[in-house]
DNA sequence: TTATATATGCGTAAATTATACGCAAATATA
DNA sequence: TATATTTGCGTATAATTTACGCATATATAA
């Protein structure tokens, strides 16, 4: 079997983050090649041994010195063939979610190239990369409505209404807060805390926390996770 | 830029096939190599200047000459990094449907060693074969509660049992005839044809068919497709 | 010819869930 | 003390799902 195939497989990921009512993406400003000074996503090529999982960690650690709370395949493209004049590149993109607790990057890596852009102010990208992006936001906005990933982009204990700005920013619609906050709490997989907020104005509201334990053996019971509002 | 990258991509399909209320998934027996005569799924490498659909397309006309009805991209199976000897194997696998009518392969191609198996009676399947396998059958399931695939895997016209047996067979579960069948129809996607089917007993049903055009406007209209029975 | 089994096609009551709100409570600020 | 703001709980109504009943149309057996 004849077999000269001149095709390098990189991955590449998608990272989301959610803060004061924004969501971003982080990106990394290309160092070098043709593309030098241009941004694109998180990503890089594939080493002989380490699992495509492994590799979009380190590239994550590598670039951006940062941990992911959430992470999965997002599709693999591959169709763009002269992506790079020396060989053609397939990419494994990947989908992952960071707490707001990260959205500040810090500055003792050599992550100095990397950025937060709110999803509304991104600037040219290389590559498909724009394609990549739109192709995970549409898979954001999808799973937000059926899988309870939303908690993986705040911090640990949070506001009830910060979980409901998150659906409205992201789903980009308007949802009534009463059935909201009844539908969510209807699943049994979040929790009172005793802790406050602080607020600037209004009732005092509690904070809440994501029991993970509760969601995983809901979900491998098959319950169905219905998050889908008028 | 350092890039000596030792990786060989490959695609791959699961193939379903629905017909005499079984679930079946095309194999090829393996010609060469150390794995001969064991069973695998159609795939092969992909060549340096087709897309990936091409790739896949390719493989299946001359592994099992077939054309299929559906198809989307399934995953990226990277991690088993032992596979061949050579090099490390990373595959783009595929997610395929045919109708009931391509159930039989003909032989004017090179597929004689091509054949279908009742998903309940699978040989030994080589390499990473079986996991792609099961993921496959999930993603079948998962998709048909929310999405109208079963009519790909039934002929141009078919009778409500033909489609309520459908259900019942791929996601193991009883479903109200009456109720499956007010559901589906409430759609609007579907129509009645003027045509009978000879049946063995039983009142005479009438035909129907699938109106694709329709489906699509729904579709692109974010129409929620929601196939779930109790 | 008549009875029986089988599958179809239509309908409807009851249970469940979704939607659209009302409103008191608790705080900051004017 | 009044006002604006946000929270937390509740409830009536609409919509949907679920569980069936039953007449109809055919093949086959008696």
């Amino acid at each position: 079997m004849k077999l000269e195939q001149n095709i390098k497989i990189a991955v590449d990921a998608i990272v989301f983050g959610y803060a004061d009512n924004h969501l971003s993406v982080l990106l990394i400003k290309q160092k070098f090649g043709e593309l030098k000074n241009q941004w694109a996503l998180v990503g890089g090529f594939v080493k002989d041994n380490e699992t495509l999982n492994d590799a979009v960690n380190r590239e994550l650690k590598e670039e951006a010195g940062i941990k992911v709370n959430y992470l999965e395949q997002l599709f693999t493209f591959g169709d763009n063939i002269d992506r790079d004049p020396r060989f053609r590149v397939i990419s494994v993109a990947y989908f992952a979610l960071v707490n707001s607790t990260k959205l500040v990057l810090t500055a003792d890596t050599d992550a100095e190239d990397a950025k937060w852009f709110p999803i509304k102010e991104l600037p040219t990208l290389a590559f498909d990369h724009k394609d990549i992006l739109n192709t995970a936001l549409l898979r954001l906005q999808n799973k937000l409505t059926y899988q309870p990933i939303g908690f993986d982009l705040l911090p640990k204990e949070f506001l009830f209404s910060d979980l409901e700005n998150l659906y409205c920013t992201i789903l980009e619609k308007e949802i009534d807060r009463r059935n909201f906050r009844k539908k969510i709490l209807s699943f049994g997989i979040i929790e009172e805390t005793d802790n406050f907020s602080p607020k600037k104005s209004g009732r005092p509201a509690k904070l809440f926390r994501f029991n993970k334990l509760k969601y995983n053996k809901l979900a491998k019971d098959g319950f169905l996770f219905d998050i889908n509002f008028a």
